[in-house]
RNA sequence: CGCGGGGUAGAGCAGUUUGGUAGCUCGUCGGGCUCAUAACCCGGAGGUCGUAGGUUCAAAUCCUGCCCCCGCAACCA
């Protein structure tokens, strides 16, 4: 029995907020394509998945939704699945944060870690952002918001279990130096080292009392598990980590080869989670790699922005291969690429109906018209064979070599050579002309098993990327033989085998007429759908009246120095100036406020923001991220009252 | 002086480690061919390689200054 290299890959769990979009579904597209190649290269892969289902978020989603948080995720993970599917993905499991063993075994590991002292019990007071779901310090905030999201945040005494981090830094900062391959791609190592691990790590709050939908805490049941203790440790639990034992085939898998994650959740996969896996006694997974985003046009897919492009949508107007085709081949290693839906139908066109499908289909219909579909054996040889072969036999090497770098479209842009020189070939050797002579045929014989044979190695090579169309492919030019060892020497299609009927695989669209449908079928479902904020309960008069809002008219505006969001205001007050600094450079060209009446409040204690002293706090209305400065409808006395 | 990445034909990218004819895809123009999905093949046009200097026989590539974009951090009560 010959022993396979085992390869455990995964891709981050998706949450079960809302339905992913094709930016979403691109990890688990990339990650499968790179687990079949392995597949195929002859490694027992263990290819896992699956769905984070915790969280304040999703409580209050489904409260407002009227259902309990499992039905919720019930429903959004069914969905995620059914997305997965549709792109045929081929995970050997899907995990959910919800599953019992899951649970459990977060439990303990919870356990373990306060035992041996790396969690411990804190308390303090801090401010929360619900919608973010975040603790934040005094430092941190910004205008008694959150700065994540600019909300408004309540004050919090919280009880809070925190897992030591700094113990362990200098061990991770050890291991990222001697495992130059640990973090993916390269530029994102530095982010880490220089930002996070130099400076100093913080201890990490673990737990939550401010919401119950989460895993509890067993010896502490008012606190729930927080997110990165349980959603990482999937990674484990999935393949049978049971903390106080270890069920098959956990020893087998363990350590992944690869963590596939978006480049937004890097600093979690490489500073938490080995930390975890340190604290555990679990050896680290070998890599991470932080893929980039698809971004539609130049804008990150937002909803309310109403460019989210959906995978169900693009697989039904395109298919399923034609749209692993554009996230697999567009996607740059560590750019972040686009997607819109001309450039879908261009590469639609070019790429797949014109070079790949009309070079199938025309050879197919040549062994068809020639032959009588029957694959001729080589007879006469051309100038023009060797080319040829060598092409395949170097671009099959290529791409493996590409797909070990994980460099999926530099590895496509390998099997398109193959194509692109069959196309060449056939004008080279000029099938039509040699079916005209006697003689002629003897060297047609030739050039139409080079060329099936060639299109069997495309075929072969594309079964990771394109399942169904190698598959097809394979039909129609009635090869049986696709393994990658069949594509160490050139020459593997039998004589006498009979190709199939001639079908284009991708049908060439019209782009004004597709793009037109398109817009008929997806643009009306664009229109954004205004989200504000849930109203607060209500608070009495009394508590209105202690807010000192004011008039102030704006004497000097300028950027603070070496503040990206921050300006300074020097505000006339009455007959007093006062400093108050605003985040909102982002917004506002500071020369367009100055002379502007602006409402502030006037009674919140000095703060120190950037070494500058803001005494109030401009107040500005808030959508979207995007903030307005208010003001008064006509001009009035500064240092007039709000009431 | 917080850390890092980047600015190359109309668009999107490679090339920079190891200086030596500037390349690919799409688009565009012209030609060829007719087996095929108006497809395929060949050729042309189009770039002062962000900018100003420096090193060198030679710079997209190495060095320095500057401008612009992006990511991370900080910071936006």
């Amino acid at each position: 029995m010959c022993k396979k290299e085992k390869y455990y890959i995964t891709t981050a769990i998706a949450y079960t907020s809302r339905k992913p979009h094709i930016g979403n579904t691109y990890e688990i597209v990339l990650t499968d394509a790179i687990a079949r190649f392995k597949r195929y290269l002859g490694h027992d892969v263990f290819f896992c998945t699956g769905t984070d289902e915790h969280g304040q978020k999703i409580q209050e989603l489904a409260e407002k939704a009227g259902i309990t948080p499992k039905e919720y995720v019930d429903g959004v993970a069914g969905e995620i699945k059914e997305i997965w599917d549709l792109m045929n993905t081929s995970y050997d499991k899907f995990i959910r944060t919800t599953d019992d063993y899951h649970e459990e075994t977060v439990q303990k590991i919870f356990k373990k870690l306060y035992d041996q002292g790396d969690i411990y019990l804190d308390s303090y007071e801090g401010w929360y952002c619900t919608p973010c779901e975040s603790f934040w310090t005094d430092t941190q905030l910004v205008d008694g918001k959150c700065p994540d999201c600019g909300r408004e945040v309540s004050k919090q005494h919280e009880e809070a279990y925190f897992f030591k981090m700094s113990k362990y830094a200098d061990r991770l900062m050890q291991h990222i130096e001697e495992n130059p391959e640990f973090i993916q791609p390269e530029s994102r190592k530095k982010e880490m080292v220089n930002n996070f691990l130099k400076p100093g790590l913080q201890d990490l709050c673990v737990s939550r009392t401010s919401f119950d939908w989460g895993i509890p805490v067993s010896f502490d049941p008012k606190h729930v598990v927080y997110v990165w203790l349980d959603a990482l440790t999937n990674y484990i639990t999935a393949i049978g980590y049971r903390c106080d034992k270890k069920e098959e085939p956990y020893d087998h898998y363990w350590p992944a080869d690869v963590h596939i994650i978006g480049k937004d959740i890097l600093r979690f996969h490489t500073i938490y989670w080995p930390i975890f896996l340190m604290a555990l006694g679990e050896p680290l997974p070998k890599q991470i790699f932080g893929h980039p985003w698809l971004l539609n046009g130049q804008d990150k897919m937002s909803k309310s922005i109403g460019n989210v492009i959906y995978a169900d949508d693009l697989v039904r107007n395109f298919g399923v291969d034609a749209v692993r085709y554009y996230l697999l081949h567009e996607m740059p290693f560590a750019q972040d690429g686009t997607i819109t839906f001309e450039t879908l139908i261009s590469r639609f066109n070019s790429n797949l109906a014109n070079t790949l499908g009309n070079l199938v289909n025309r050879t197919v219909s040549m062994v068809t018209k020639y032959f009588d579909g029957v694959i001729p054996a080589p007879a006469q040889a051309t100038e023009f064979d060797q080319s040829l072969e060598e092409t395949c036999l170097t671009a099959a090497k290529e791409t493996a070599e590409n797909m070990d770098k994980l460099r999926v479209a530099d590895a496509m842009d390998c099997i398109w050579r193959i194509v692109d020189r069959s196309n060449k070939y056939i004008d080279e050797t000029m099938p039509w002309a040699l079916a005209k002579s006697e003689d002629g045929i003897e060297t047609l014989k030739t050039v139409m098993y080079h060329l099936i044979e060639s299109i069997r190695f495309v075929s072969s090579l594309l079964t990771s990327f394109m399942p169904d169309t190698a598959k097809a492919i394979a039909e129609q030019i009635g090869a049986t033989e696709l393994s990658w060892e069949s594509l160490s020497s050139f020459g593997v299609t039998k004589a006498g085998e009979k190709v199939g009927q001639a079908t284009p695989l991708f049908v060439r669209l019209d782009p004004e007429q597709k793009l037109k449908e398109l817009e008929e079928e997806l643009g009306q479902k664009e229109e954004p759908k205004v989200e504000i904020e849930p109203f607060k309960d209500f608070v009495e008069f009394s508590d209105f009246e202690k807010l000192d809002i004011r008039v102030g008219k704006v004497v000097v505006c300028e950027k603070v120095p070496k503040s990206s969001k921050l300006l300074r205001f020097e505000l006339e007050v009455g007959s007093e100036r006062r400093q108050i600094l605003s985040g909102i450079a982002n917004y506002y060209k500071p020369e367009d406020l100055v002379g502007k009446n602006v409402l502030f409040i006037a009674n919140f204690p000095p703060r120190k923001m950037m070494g500058l002293e803001s005494n109030g706090m401009i107040l500005s209305a808030e959508h979207d991220g995007k903030l307005v400065v208010t003001t008064t409808l006509d001009d009035i006395q500064s240092g007039a009252c709000i009431v």
